[in-house]
DNA sequence: TATGAATGAGTGTTCATTCAT
DNA sequence: AATGAATGAACACTCATTCAT
């Protein structure tokens, strides 16, 4: 007693981002609900006071783990549609190449994308969000001309979000196809449709 | 207290009924874990011992919702399936057809759906059912010469099981746009593509 | 309705002893708080209600079968009791005739048996009662100058009380030795003891 | 209300003994249904989540006590055997001694001894091994010329068991006789049988 | 004589969370 | 920075028992 010691467990901000990791594990695999504060501690081998150390409670976390998907993700939107428009570059290759850095970029985080994906509260204002972003660009591309006049931006948005969602799932994350892959097979169906030409 | 609610001696399959009805409620308002007997029963104005009159447990109440949705489906996927192509119906009526039903379908029975599509434990089967049948079904016209012959018709299944389960939330269970509308803007889509003629 | 049609099931004193039998085999199997009325209706074949036809409650159909074991078994000592001595009897023959009687009277009524002595609340009360009946007839085989008069008779009783009980539950219900050979080797042991001579 | 009760942060070691003895109190007063876990912890002054810290579930406390009593008394039975044959040692004295420290140890843990005699469902086997035990002894004795060699040695033991048994909960427990004069009594009888020289 | 339908009262168990160190 | 010990609050589930017919 009295003797300080050095402390157990690393730095602190260890701690926390290894408890973070561990969590978006617990969640993604078991929602939100079945997952266990008991485990996640557990699993980051520390006791369940530390928890608390770090974050108010299990809904914090949580949240913590939205955010920074939310956070992530957005970046990620508002970057591809900065990307200035190169002359030689088709609209096709340019969107293909977004899309496959989506998928890339959710493929590196399997966890967070299957709590921001389907287990967050938020996931509907997420996705809401993606729509719009992505409307905002085909609304540009139809306004310059790419793509027919007729087109019902926002319900093709909502498709490719579906898509998306679909795909990363049931061929990402299973690791069936690469990003690239998925990328061109999306792009080639919408573009061109499914009849002959 | 003084509302007498229903006589104690009811029919007991109309008990059953109105729980397993109450429960698809709970279970798609708040999911699995979440959902209380307690509640269910509640909202029924019925006992926690009546409740295990009629199903082992919690878990059995969910499979018996999950089961009933997935027989639905199956068979109305089935259906679709077997209907002759009529002499002068285009494929883009038959499968606009098929998706305004299977929309109807899913618009009566929210709960059902929001429990098969998004909490179930088999709903990645069910959709990898629906996947196959659909592919089922593209590859045929595929062979008939309908659409162009180098479509990976799994992909495109995926791709359509991701776009109906995507507007079925945002759109139909919202009622923000009606079974026709969705499934015409879906096969607008997806049979010409974005591009100009 | 109105038509009142013949009872379903025999007359009510056939299903109250129904009752009383299969409520002996479920206490005598899994004690009293184990033993379920459900368990004990279907037994019978019939429902929970018709159960409360004729027994108050759980603890009252218990209460009689304790009682049920009692009286007989009380009646059996007394009977013993009175047994006159014959001329030509020996002691030994009479007690262990006695013990053989006792021991079918006990092989005949396993259920009850179990219930009497191991679960009632009433056991131990029983066995004292047995141990009076019997430390009575000692005494008086002491007085008549069969025995050591330096016998502690109530020691004795209880002693043999204690091997009764033993002997049923290991040999006697588990039907690995027959009532005679049982009282042969009790009263073998307790008149002669185990020196040599 | 007021009453402090220990520190929250008591040792664990003394909490799980605490609820061991106090479980032990219950078991023995109540039969293993009728206890209850709410009791225990009741009079451990703890809470029930507490409870659940220290062990799985009420089976599994009972198992503890149940092995606790089995592993004892199995030490016992050995070391008695061990204990050599003194020189001016009588069989009597001997067997006399065994008894009486088996009666005092009984005594001693009067609960535990319910719960291993009555309760268990290893109670049977529990018995079984000391008959085996005693079994052992006696062959050995007779061998060795001490008793009468037409002895049917399991017999006995059985109803040294059976006398054993009933002596405990008629008597020790009940601390109307002391261990000594309970093993004088029976083995006084056993040896020399209740008919005179 | 008999029962389909229902429930009050409890019991074991689990979880997120906190105190004292 | 970290934890051993503990708990409030809730939940699923069961059982003996009763009402209305």
């Amino acid at each position: 007693m009295g003797e300080r010691g050095r402390p157990k467990g690393a730095s602190g901000e260890e701690s926390r981002a290894l408890l973070l990791e561990i969590a978006a594990k617990e969640f993604a695999q078991h929602g939100y609900h079945a997952a266990k504060v008991s485990s996640i501690v557990k699993g980051a081998s520390l006791s369940q006071p530390t928890f608390y150390l770090y974050f108010k409670n299990k809904e914090a976390i949580f949240e913590e783990l939205e955010n920074l998907f939310q956070r992530r993700i957005m970046e990620f939107m508002k970057k591809s549609r900065l990307q200035p428009m190169l002359e030689h570059t088709t609209v096709q290759t340019r969107i293909t190449h977004n899309l496959k850095e989506l998928f890339t970029f959710l493929a590196k985080n399997p966890d967070l994308t299957r709590i921001g994906f389907y287990l967050s509260t938020k996931a509907s204002a997420i996705k809401v969000q993606m729509v719009e972003q992505i409307q905002d660009n085909l609304d540009f591309e139809v306004d310059a001309g790419y793509f027919r006049s007729n087109l019902d931006t926002q319900m093709v948005a909502e498709c490719l979000v579906g898509m998306i969602e679909r795909l990363t799932f049931t061929q990402l994350l299973l690791e069936k196809k690469e990003p690239e892959m998925i990328a061109n097979d999306i792009v080639d169906l919408l573009l061109f449709g499914m009849l002959k030409k």
